[in-house]
DNA sequence: GTCTATAGGTTGATAGAC
DNA sequence: GTCTATCAACCTATAGAC
């Protein structure tokens, strides 16, 4: 039963290698992370990775694979919490608010995955590239339903201003520290501008 | 006289390195590309790289302070046609304008000093990032001004504020392809936005 | 200024013992 | 499952000819 509750042993110690492995992609990258490095900061010599991975490029797509799922699972939930009923642009804002809060959360994992996909061989690459566009069209759909709701003024570019505000998001992990808002402060902000604008009244 | 205005051969062989250096560095990042390919890309062998810089290190410092004095550059000189008359909030949108426009055309440049950062040795970040507070202090003027003048709702946190934005201006060289808006009608979208919000009235 | 040749080091990956 | 040992490839940087 490989369905069973319990993780086996090789699960765990796989997990660890993806924690060591996103730690390490995060802070260097991924050409300047070493497999060696990896590997003692799991606890292990290099060459018993190749039991659990077989090559660096596919320990790399699974840590992306993860933090890509991560940012949107963590959407998607805050997303339902908010309800059916909330109005669009208050959606938007929630999704925004789990989204930001896996950022700076799992930032290894997160951040990692932001920073790896240029160094990443092709076939990595454009793979990631690909499931990156579930999360797209997700956050399409949510904006499609502003403009519908007719809380987006039609001189907007839908696709221009998701991604303006995805861009906000995704950056926030080049200066944001624990010392000034949390995340879902600091979201409330990203979608009070977003919203009514800096401006008074 | 090495004030000339003619530039000397090895100068211009020098900008013919940057040039390469800084195509490959925004492609694959700083440790993905090696010498031996920029200098191909430039139309010589590894070894004569050194005769014009010291290290692969201290090339990718010239190249990302070009790409950071580039974009305040632009930065500047449309805050200054926009005029000291302008009210703040149009000033910041001159800005962002001037500072997209060269992200966009300058690509080369612009996008490998944001790449690069998080894989260049400790000194060369360490250094860049302090060069980058300039950039932060000209901002950070503009938008204290703007919020002195009422034009930003006291809730904002300036500097948050000011980073969610910059944010999504560094990030749109990650999405942004000729097929869609001009840098202008973008940094538009933004900076409406970021005034009015996307509400109508 | 640019070339060739190469030193010296690190890397991803494999093979086989345990 | 993990270790040790090692290979082949690649890299930055240097030295000396031209």
């Amino acid at each position: 039963m490989t369905t069973s509750a319990q993780p086996s042993k090789s699960d765990r110690t796989r997990q660890r290698i993806l924690r060591a492995a996103a730690k390490a992609f995060r802070q260097q990258g991924y050409t300047s992370s070493s497999l060696r490095e990896i590997a003692d900061s799991a606890g292990m010599q290099a060459g018993s990775l190749y039991y659990h991975f077989g090559s660096k490029e596919e320990l790399a797509e699974c840590v992306m694979d993860m933090g890509l799922a991560g940012a949107r699972a963590a959407a998607e939930q805050a997303l339902s919490a908010a309800g059916e009923d909330a109005d669009p642009l208050t959606r938007i804002g929630a999704a925004f608010s789990g989204h930001l809060g896996y950022l700076v959360e799992e930032a290894d994992f997160a951040v990692a995955t932001l920073r790896m996909l240029h160094q990443t061989p092709d076939g990595v690459r454009t793979r990631h590239m690909r499931k990156q566009r579930v999360l797209g069209r997700f956050y399409g759909e949510l904006f499609e339903a502003a403009r519908v709701a007719g809380q987006i003024r039609p001189q907007f570019d839908l696709s221009a201003l998701r991604m303006l505000l995805l861009g906000a998001l995704n950056w926030t992990p080049e200066w944001y520290s624990d010392a000034g808002l949390s995340p879902e402060q600091l979201a409330a902000q990203l979608t009070d501008m977003m919203g009514r604008g800096v401006r008074p009244q």
